[in-house]
DNA sequence: CAAACAATTGAACATATAATCAAATGATAA
DNA sequence: TTATCATTTGATTATATGTTCAATTGTTTG
């Protein structure tokens, strides 16, 4: 019995029950696309760096430049993307923009991510 | 008082006090490489789908392939990503290769990340 | 052993990405 | 308004990445 618990991969080199439950199960293409691309952006050394230091607390982007020990311009560039994906947030103050968390969520990632990497 | 609290960027363009506290609390530079390649591992949907799909059950390859509707050779190269950053464990069984989750960490993520995409 | 199947590997190609540099905005102060 | 400071932007370059294709390894079965 239960054949489909064998290994076998019939005709089509599939074990078709499983791969229908399992495709009915999948998160929708959208959601994946989503999930994708926050991860990418989280994907970066840099960036990583920006948002550890604003969860300390509000910079300008001369600062984070100081703090990183990079360009401004490389800075910048960097929170442009994190702009994009919600991470942060800014307001103008003066000469200065400065730069917070968009999303407590992320500390919570980064935890979880942390836990993940030392438990290895 | 509390010339700190402006933004007078001074000399460097930085606001020294600031800079030198949130040197101090940032992450360790190898955790921080080590949270960036994971995240980076996670920002690919194939990737992405690849674990969503693992989350259901254990899988061969060849039915990864079929669940993704992707060649078993970009499955295999993308498996291999995963196993390097320990998100993923195989068996052999016959012919057969099967993989699993190797971290229910994984599956936190996912939620946390999706709360952030959903919440934007 | 040879044939067939499952999976991995390596080279190649096209695309994406991060930092740099130079130039352009935006805001304030002289 | 002119000068200066803070930041952004765009082009460029070097590097990294994902998929494909062809070839190979590993396992089972005839």
């Amino acid at each position: 019995m239960e054949k489909d618990s064998f290994a076998v991969c019939s005709e089509l080199c599939v074990h078709s029950s499983t791969v229908e439950h399992v495709k009915g199960e999948m998160l929708a293409e959208n959601e994946i696309t989503r999930l994708a691309e926050t991860f990418k952006v989280l994907g970066d050394p840099t960036r990583i760096k920006i948002l550890s230091a604003l969860s300390e607390e509000e910079l300008c982007v001369c600062d984070l430049s100081a703090v990183l020990d990079m360009s401004v311009s490389a800075i910048s560039h960097q929170l442009r993307v994190l702009k994009g994906a919600r991470l942060v947030k800014y307001r103008r103050e003066g000469k200065n923009i400065f730069y917070s968390l968009d999303d407590e969520h992320v500390i919570s990632l980064f935890r979880l991510a942390l836990e993940h990497v030392r438990h290895n």
